[in-house]
DNA sequence: AATCGGTTCAACCGCAGTTTA
DNA sequence: TTAAACTGCGGTTGAACCGAT
């Protein structure tokens, strides 16, 4: 994340002025004109070199402007008009799972740009996460119910986990359930669920930023390598694709085909795998993010004693 | 018809990461 | 090795639009 407190800072380097600020450089709304010049300049030269573009091309605009408008508007691929509901949920998913990313989250939304995403957060989907009792930047609650004693200690987790997160052991089923009443989230069915594994477990489980742990500790282990790259693009990629088809048993059949994690009982009996587990429950991003973060754990192979 | 306040979204700004010389 | 140039990103701005009064 950047820096947000340097911004109003002064320049550390000897940063250039604004380029659009120089003399003779236009700003502003740009015209059909003008349109017309640089759509037809990378028809034919193709895009790149954008700081030089505006002078090939004929047009007054810094290489900043050029290339936004080309990416933002003129790009044939762009799709123009209103977001679509199934967009808007999985705008709504990718955000709960990547955050501000909104390059990335364009990205899996074909023609929208990040721009447009950005925006559409801003104006829309902010305020209606707002006005259903949840903090956009967090997706938690706003205000979570006071009335419940549990909740406190399991709050790092109870926007995420909205459908039941079924594990099962020595025959029993361990479920945690949350529904959202009257504007506000509560854990409403915790049966057979050991508080001990909700109260010590929580840091191991499914927080709104657990995807992020996941990338982080895959990353920790591949020092080496870049977790965006190479095999760990292909999975990160069928991973999004997987939500956004939302065809889990894609990934998981995918998955499997990999070396699969383990999650291994007390008496060292085999539990239910965090993607068998998104199997049985109906999925929510959180276990998703939950199974991705396993995959980063101690070789592929988890103990129950992680969980607990 | 005029004004006002809220909303939308294209465009700009400044920063950080990457590439190049 | 390093500094400059380039590119891409997320945050912010402000003009245009729209509905209410």
């Amino acid at each position: 994340m950047r820096n947000l407190s340097s911004r109003n800072s002064t320049r550390s380097r000897n940063t250039p002025t604004p380029c659009c600020s120089k003399v003779g450089i236009k700003r502003g709304p740009w015209t059909p004109e003008e349109d017309e010049i640089l759509a037809n300049y990378i028809k034919k030269d193709g895009e790149g070199r954008w700081r030089t573009l505006p002078k090939r091309a004929g047009l007054l605009r810094c290489g900043k402007s050029c290339r936004l408008r080309w990416m933002n508007y003129l790009r044939p691929s762009v799709k123009r008009g209103r977001i679509a509901p199934d967009e808007e949920d999985l705008i709504l998913r990718l955000h709960r799972l990547l955050g501000n990313r909104w390059s990335l989250i364009a990205g899996r939304i074909p023609g929208r740009t990040d721009n447009e995403i950005k925006n559409y957060w801003n104006t829309h989907l902010s305020k209606k996460l707002i006005s259903q009792g949840i903090d956009p930047r967090t997706h938690k609650p706003l205000y979570p119910n006071p009335n419940s004693s549990e909740i406190a200690n399991i709050a790092p987790i109870q926007n995420c986990i909205l459908n039941s997160f079924p594990l099962e052991a020595n025959g029993g089923v361990y479920r945690a359930t949350a529904t959202r009443e009257n504007e506000n989230f509560t854990m409403t069915n915790l049966d057979q669920f050991p508080n001990q594994v909700i109260d010590d477990g929580a840091k191991n489980w499914p927080s709104c930023d657990g995807f992020n742990k996941g990338l982080q500790s895959h990353h920790e282990q591949n020092k080496e390598e870049d977790y965006i790259g190479n095999e760990n693009e292909d999975t990160f990629s069928l991973f999004l694709d997987s939500l956004i088809n939302e065809n889990v048993f894609a990934y998981q059949q995918q998955q499997q085909q990999l070396q699969q994690p383990k999650i291994i009982g007390p008496s060292g009996e085999p539990m239910i795998s965090s993607s068998q587990a998104i199997h049985h429950s109906s999925i929510s991003e959180a276990e998703v993010a939950y199974s991705m973060a396993a995959f980063g754990e101690k070789d592929g192979v988890l103990n129950s004693h992680d969980l607990a």
